[in-house]
DNA sequence: AGGAAATTGTAAATAAGTGTAACAAGTCAA
DNA sequence: TTGACTTGTTACACTTATTTACAATTTCCT
């Protein structure tokens, strides 16, 4: 795994050592500067993911820093200052900073402040491309798709939120009712079973090989269906 | 222009009052909710842009709405509380929230902190890619064209808008009800939904080799449209 | 400002999905 | 093995979504 790497600009060496430890136990990659225009060489030359910029440097504050910065990156900036009155903290994110702290620095809010940056700016990919899998059978939750034997297999909105389900709960068996009120979202009124029959029935028919001796959707009988084995 | 829906969850009912007039001064649409499941209900029912929770609510705490939203969802969320030890902010960000403002709320701060996170929510699009391409498929976003087998395809405002839309969330199905909010700008209405389906089609006729058998702007039906293969 | 052309919204037509019913086939227990 | 019951199959009617065609609106040019 490559190390997270983040810039931690501040004139104060003592804050530079303390937050610097903090920062590296937490698992970062640290590189310092101790002013402005060496914040800005460093973002030059060296790859970093993360930028803590003090506003009060010599040569050139971290709002300045901060505005040059924005005006051809994106790079997720935590500003950090003695000064906390709401004017400043307005004209720091105004100058396109993505966070605000105001000294003296807690070191876990401020580690937890850097990690909810670096998540929003990677961009929760986490949440792209959720799939569930089985064996030759895939079911990719955002494209809202399934794929059988490396083919996209068209299902309908039913189909798909009834496989789903079942998926999720592979192995395990799912009552009638149960799946009644999960898929269909309503409870059991007895007569309306046989549309569970005849909507796996359609799955089958799309998913199965041989719909007749399902492999992913069985029948448990007098109970109602299982995924997988 | 399209306004950016704020839900603004808190059970004091003077601080939804004051706190609503200067989000909706900064020109944001707002939601309000008084508690946790009501705040689950509006953002399950509404399309939301950013969340602004109060974590000391009745019925459900501002972390637990917050925490259940992050299983499947990357929405912006801003935790707002009286208790401000730091151990209460590492608790909120670590829930999921991306930011952490104590009580007293100062109005220009949260505004601006509102729009340093939608602004990274929305991706810096302008730095990451001026170009969007995916196949024979092109769309520069500077000169507003699309280039399509080589040729500049002329394509109306709408349909340029839309096109971005697909193709910067390619792969993923998006819902009519999230095309109305992020391309046309206002609430679903019903009958307003096929004229998704008319822009679509004149879409397909322009970029599309065989409008009927489409290879970028997919169908999927009862839900919405997903880009790519 | 007036008219033509392009763009966008609306309504009717078409297609697709879902629920119901009637019957066939399979399963279990006496 | 038979009978009661559960599940599978098929067809059809009904509902809902999507496409198509058309009308209204806006934009652009003279």
């Amino acid at each position: 795994m490559i190390k997270t790497t983040i810039l931690f600009a501040d004139d104060d060496l003592d804050i530079q050592q303390s937050v610097g430890l903090t920062l590296e136990a937490a698992g970062f990659e640290v590189v310092f500067a101790d002013n402005g225009v060496q914040a800005l060489e460093v973002l030059r030359t060296t790859p970093i993911d993360l930028a803590i910029l003090d506003v009060i440097m010599p040569r050139m504050n971290g709002l300045q820093v901060c505005k040059i910065m924005r005006d051809n990156s994106s790079l997720p900036i935590l500003l950090v200052t003695g000064r906390g009155r709401e004017e400043d903290v307005v004209a720091g994110i105004e100058a396109g900073a993505d966070d605000y702290v105001v000294k003296p620095i807690r070191p876990r809010e401020m580690i937890a402040r850097v990690q909810a940056l670096l998540r929003r700016s990677n961009g929760y990919k986490q949440f792209s491309r959720r799939k569930l899998a089985f064996d030759s059978l895939t079911l990719d939750l955002d494209a809202q798709r399934v794929i059988f034997r490396e083919k996209s297999i068209p299902v309908s909105p039913l189909e798909f939120q009834l496989l789903k389900y079942l998926m999720q709960n592979a192995g395990i068996v799912l009552s009638k009712e149960d799946l009644l009120h999960n898929v269909w979202g309503y409870m059991s009124t007895g007569a309306d079973m046989n549309m569970i029959e005849a909507t796996v029935r359609r799955l089958r028919k799309k998913v199965e090989l041989d719909p007749s001796q399902p492999r992913y959707i069985q029948t448990v009988w007098g109970t109602g269906y299982r995924f997988g084995d």
